[in-house]
DNA sequence: ACGATTTTGTTCTCACGTTCACAAGCTCCT
DNA sequence: AGGAGCTTGTGAACGTGAGAACAAAATCGT
């Protein structure tokens, strides 16, 4: 499901407070989801808590870790090293959860050997070799729209079977790949139309819907 | 619903392409979701197409604007300028579809007057009162984890509604604001699952879960 | 002017996910 | 040792969203 890794990321925070043992109910208000939702999904993986007590803090994350399968690091690209991949590549919540950049991409010669986050930009010729070599399984795509179709394929090609895209693109890719996407536009866009729908009701009913 | 942004990309990529007419199903295929479903969105709307002809790129792009509320430019502001402020501060999405940045707010006082994307860094005394001057209704918070919170608090006291989280970590606000959370490394964990369960049944099954 | 064709708008069915509610089980106190 | 009090795990009802199928309507050709 989708809510493993927001278990566990609630339940390193639990951890670095401190706390052994939670209740369902505790780590579902850290997480931001119902507690029978939270037992459900956790009792999914198996009967890692304890009636009467709760959840093993460290127990559960790794479990959970385990789940997900970022117990060891995995590798990972990134395309595109604009400022959005600048930022992604800087981004220290990746490599401490479960995720190792392996290389940063770009197609202008220009850039290349320029060094960003501690790494090597390398030129696209190298996005073969580097997939191959490293065993990488996650690609980032994070070029401009027109260019990420053409990013994807290579990505694919090379033996890419998960993509996290931040092109605004919609990429099609062969069955057996998964693509993710995250489009901050539209994103913003969502909080647009829900805050002209407040701006349209509130002035009628007088009051927050609650 | 939250596809709207998604079939408001589509068409003014089609537009750009000079494409003035388009069948649900072309539209369908370009936003990557099922044309029923596409029909049934858009006729919640009104009925904006044309049987036997489709629907106009230009009329609907429009209609779709107006009812997510961005015909006209909405104000933001950006807290947090550092890595992934810095690349939001000169994403050019944002300015391109309906929004303004029309502040950049950090707590690091070396940074004030810092110019990024051509907007001067402002501390975070000046929150409030640009909130109120520029009646900003929508606020993007990249601050670390650990000042979301806070920062979350002042957006919603000073007269922001909605928030779009890049900070991880769980927001709690009144009724009547909106959040909207995007975390980069829980979706890369996400693609870690999938890719762990690819790698457990390809073995055994021999070949590609269709 | 009329029918064939295309495409929308809508209805119906189905499956999934969420939530409530309760039984099973563990701990602690007496 | 035995019961009271929690807390998990799960079974059942509910509501929501997705997909397929069909009817209404507009154009085009004859």
């Amino acid at each position: 499901m989708a809510r493993l890794p927001v278990y566990l990321r609630a339940l390193v925070a639990l951890a670095e407070r401190g706390i052994a043992t939670c209740s369902s109910e505790e780590l579902a208000a850290a997480a931001g989801v119902n507690s029978s939702k939270l037992r459900k999904d956790l009792s999914y993986l198996g009967s890692y808590g304890t009636r009467g007590v709760g959840y093993d803090v460290e127990y559960l994350r790794y479990q959970i870790a385990r789940e997900i399968g970022v117990t060891e690091d995995l590798p990972v690209v990134i395309v595109g090293i604009g400022n959005l991949g600048h930022a992604l590549a800087n981004y220290s919540g990746f490599t401490t959860r479960g995720f190792r950049i392996v290389a940063l991409l770009d197609s202008d010669p220009d850039r290349v050997d320029e060094e960003v986050g501690g790494l090597a930009i390398r030129g696209h010729d190298d996005l073969e070799r580097i997939v191959r070599e490293e065993n990488v399984a996650i690609g980032i795509i994070a070029t401009p729209a027109a260019a990420a179709q053409a990013v994807c394929d290579r990505l694919v090609a090379a033996g890419v079977t998960s993509i996290l895209n931040f092109a605004p693109a919609v990429l099609s890719v062969p069955p057996g790949v998964d693509v993710r996407k995250v489009d901050l536009s539209i994103e913003l866009q969502i909080l647009a139309y829900h805050e002209q729908r407040k701006a349209l009701v509130q002035p009628i009913e007088g009051g927050v819907t609650a």
